[in-house]
DNA sequence: TTACCAACAACAATCCGTTGCGCAACAGTT
DNA sequence: AACTGTTGCGCAACGGATTGTTGTTGGTAA
């Protein structure tokens, strides 16, 4: 079926296609009368206008890009979920891109976001991004990046997060105050930035309350493959920790699947305390005490610090975002 | 800063735009030394084709739009990591909509769709949607439609979702072979096919093995509001099932909260079957016996179809699939 | 009547890459 | 020398909407 052009329009209505242009936009230089025809006749023909000439021609495209790890089960939902709640508000449009950690995937997305023309960028970096120099000619084109979640703490880059040694501390801080004393800490891949700040706020905190900061407490898991048995390994000592921190979801469905094989209880044996989008931690038994780290609200902040630097890339001030997060008091401490 | 064009790399070589065109993609016209000349300035110049003008002029965007009801927890993060993976080995990207369960949005985001010129659609439908009226315009402009997961079956749409059905029957099998015999399903909003394919199954299955049908058993869940207190006012009764079935992982959360509030043991007081995508039910105590339906595997059979539609629309034979699911037996029954 | 200004439309260029067609130059054949 | 075939490249139109500029009306005021 051939597409319904405004030159169709213009030959049946016997106007020139700019005249039909105009009129559609309802523009001031067209009669009430011709507009009238128009609009009926473009009605009466089915005619929507064709976004790629439009896009094309102004040089946009009103799509945002959205490069993302991986699609995960804990956190990118809500943050895709916000993100294009957001952005379709304001019209624009989420084209998501998946660089399953890799850097050289990352920098692919990134030519694909240029190709196509994205008006701006959301990004969670991969583990493997250890600068921001694949973002350079993107920059140097005036696409407008935002990073979220997963960022690289530079002076010049717009970024939404958290405080992730703070949370941390806060969680720590929980479990100090509740006299727990040989406490363990689960954390992610080392290479992650928010790893390291969130490592670096448990630390601190365990040092703040003069509690003992053992490095076989420690585990950083980097594949799932392996963790469970680590984790057991962990919990077999002898001196065994008393509580245990995970730095997010994914970690603290392993340590509760251990908890209940090992058939420890919470908070008896074991306090547990995690850092969390929200959710998990009341299908667990029992609800497990939280830092609430809102994936949506960080999604909602983003895109709206996003669409502000699209459309007034000079007046936005405040471009590094820190969200508050809070202690959710459940049962597993 | 400008944009480099071909106009640009064929100046400084001094030929003409064509010539550069047909250079850069190898075009036999060309001869050797032209296009080594030719291939060397763009890449000085750093030049990079505009996809939107191809897209244009071609008529294609390498587009794949998704509707979605909403960007849920349990199924659609493996649904949409699928899609993106297979979407972009062939060369397609993926542009996400969020129907909210609404037909008026859907429809809107047909049109996004629509006016984007995507070069195909995935879909799961909204509750509201009850006929596939709306899906005309865009079917008569010939972009293929594959519904996906909650789908309405008609003999012409493509689709890929599983036996409803069949699944539903061999959960409740697996609990009438355990003798279990006072067996409760929770189902979603009765719009839905997938609902009533399921309860369908679900009376099958009692019936096949002279187990009682209580309607008091069957619970549909509208809203989450009132779900909890539902299904407590379900386990509070005197003659209370001793089984229950999920119909999938969001009610699965629900009653396994329930279960622990009201302190009973699985499968000790109450067996517990779920549909399931497969990771929730290991994050309980105890694991939950489930039939598996794979997010993942349905979306990647979706994708593949729909690039298939896409690229070879009359050799398309099979374009409704069925994808299979298995029991997946652990401690909850 | 002339001058002038709105009001309304038409014209044509533009965005950038693609592609059918044409043409010149040259090698090889008879 | 005349002809055919090949190689290598240029020309120009094209796709659909937008937009700066120009042109034609009709009407009003001087």
């Amino acid at each position: 079926m051939k597409r319904i052009t405004i030159r169709d329009i213009a030959k049946l209505v016997g106007v020139n296609p700019s005249t039909v242009s105009r009129a559609l936009k309802d523009h001031p230089d067209i009669g009430k009368v011709t507009k009238e025809k128009i609009n009926q006749v473009a009605k009466e023909l089915g005619y929507f206008p064709n976004y790629q000439a439009i896009h094309f021609r102004q040089k946009k495209s009103q799509l945002i890009g959205f490069i993302i790890p991986e699609m995960g089960r804990f956190f990118a939902p809500d943050l895709v979920r916000a993100i294009e709640e957001i952005t379709k508000k304001q019209g624009y449009h989420l084209i998501i891109f998946q660089s399953n950690e890799l850097l050289e995937k990352e920098i692919e997305c990134i030519h694909l976001c240029q190709r196509f023309g994205v008006d701006g960028l959301l990004v969670a970096v991969s583990r493997e991004t250890q600068n921001l120099e694949h973002f350079n000619t993107l920059i140097q084109n005036e696409v407008p990046i935002v990073f979220v979640d997963k960022v690289l703490k530079t002076n010049e880059n717009a970024t939404v997060d958290i405080n992730d040694f703070k949370a941390t501390f806060t969680a720590i801080q929980h479990l100090a105050k509740k006299n727990y004393e040989n406490i363990a800490g689960i954390f992610a891949s080392e290479n992650l930035t928010i790893t390291q700040e969130r490592r670096a706020g448990f630390e601190a905190a365990l040092a703040h309350y003069q509690l003992p900061l053992k490095n076989e407490f420690c585990l950083h898991i980097n594949q799932v493959e392996d963790a469970k048995e680590r984790i057991i390994h962990l919990l077999q000592q002898e001196d065994r920790p008393d509580a245990i921190f995970t730095m997010s979801d994914e970690l603290l469905t392993i340590v509760m699947q251990v908890i209940y094989q090992e058939k420890l209880k919470v908070p008896e044996d074991i306090a547990v305390i995690s850092m969390s989008n929200g959710y998990l931690p009341y299908y667990t038994n029992p609800p497990v005490t939280h830092i609430k780290h809102s994936a949506y609200s960080v999604g909602q902040t983003a895109a709206n610090l996003l669409v502000d630097l699209i459309e007034h890339p000079k007046q936005v001030l405040k471009r590094q975002i820190e969200l508050e997060t809070y202690l959710v008091e459940l049962d597993s401490c």
